[in-house]
DNA sequence: TGCAAACCGGGGCGTGCGTTCCGTATCGTC
DNA sequence: GACGATACGGAACGCACGCCCCGGTTTGCA
């Protein structure tokens, strides 16, 4: 790869990370490039679609997610509340999370499976409420990240609804 | 009014009720038209904006809400659960009242402060709890009316929220 | 029944977006 | 230093949408 190749896609990689972490997955492409000093064209020499861009930025962020649900500790209540603490968290800074659980691909099928284990477990342990199936649980989870966005005090919503999904 | 006229905004309101009720305000104006067998320059003689006719639909099933926040039991914390189950049921099955939470109008505002003065008497009686302001409500609702729209269970999500609210 | 006023339909405009194309500039090699 | 390959930029395309306009039709009153 030509030397100013490598160096453009690393301007687009990092202007397309802040411009989604302001402006969700929504923000126009040109704006984008322009941020990054660089034509529409160039973009799309390095990335085929706007969502392989976005999965391209996201994607060290969720594997850490990912990981971070993995290495649970060994209460299953406290590594389920800990990841929704730890989504909540990202979200209220970034709006661009809330769109990895929307905009399809591999990473979201991913990170649904990773946190429908802990849910699965949590449950189990009897710390989270019995009735309540995962696509319930993530359907609530989009609206709230919808919320936290919006909202000047991200913790009170997630406490909102970490209080409602306990046992 | 000419009688063919009265007709046609008959039909348009009727279209534009059951396309809004599926498809939300996005449904595109010229889908409303045509189901209404009508062209959207018709739609427009009758209403100067598509907000304009949003509005004009939801007339009259906002002012129901309104009334039934008003004329609460009471009960304050009773009459906020209530109010928050019969939002919930109506967002189940039409995905137009997210919506109306949304689309800015002096309807919004008039369901704002009807929501808030719920609130306020709700935390008063110690029936909801204290550390949640108004601007959180919405958020948290926006969100889960979102959510509501795309689940199978609808009353699960409201049981977990409303779980998560009270005192 | 005839005529003017009101209304209809749908084609068309402007906008914003994702995506593509191609003439031009840049890079790396001989 | 020159030449081929590679990458660049931004103009242009296709699409979808909200909204407007105008030629033709329908309506209701005289």
């Amino acid at each position: 790869m030509r030397a100013d190749a490598q160096r453009n896609r690393a301007k687009v990689l990092s202007a397309a990370a802040s411009a989604f972490a302001s402006g969700g997955f929504g923000v126009p492409l040109d704006e984008i490039a322009a941020l990054a000093g660089v034509g529409p064209g160039t973009v799309y020499r390095h990335f085929p679609t706007k969502e392989a861009l976005f999965q391209a930025v996201m994607e060290e962020r969720i594997a850490s997610l990912i990981d971070f649900a993995s290495s649970s500790s060994a209460d299953p209540g406290a590594a389920f509340f800990a990841f929704l603490g730890r989504i909540g968290e990202e979200a209220a800074l970034k709006r661009d999370l809330s769109d990895a659980f929307v905009v399809p691909s591999d990473l979201q099928a991913r990170l649904h499976e990773a946190f429908n284990a802990l849910l699965v477990r949590a449950q189990a342990a009897g710390a989270v409420r019995r009735d309540l199936e995962f696509p319930d649980l993530l359907a609530l989870l989009k609206g709230l990240l919808a919320g936290l966005a919006e909202t000047s005090r991200p913790e009170r919503l997630l406490a909102v609804v970490m209080d409602g999904l306990r046992a």
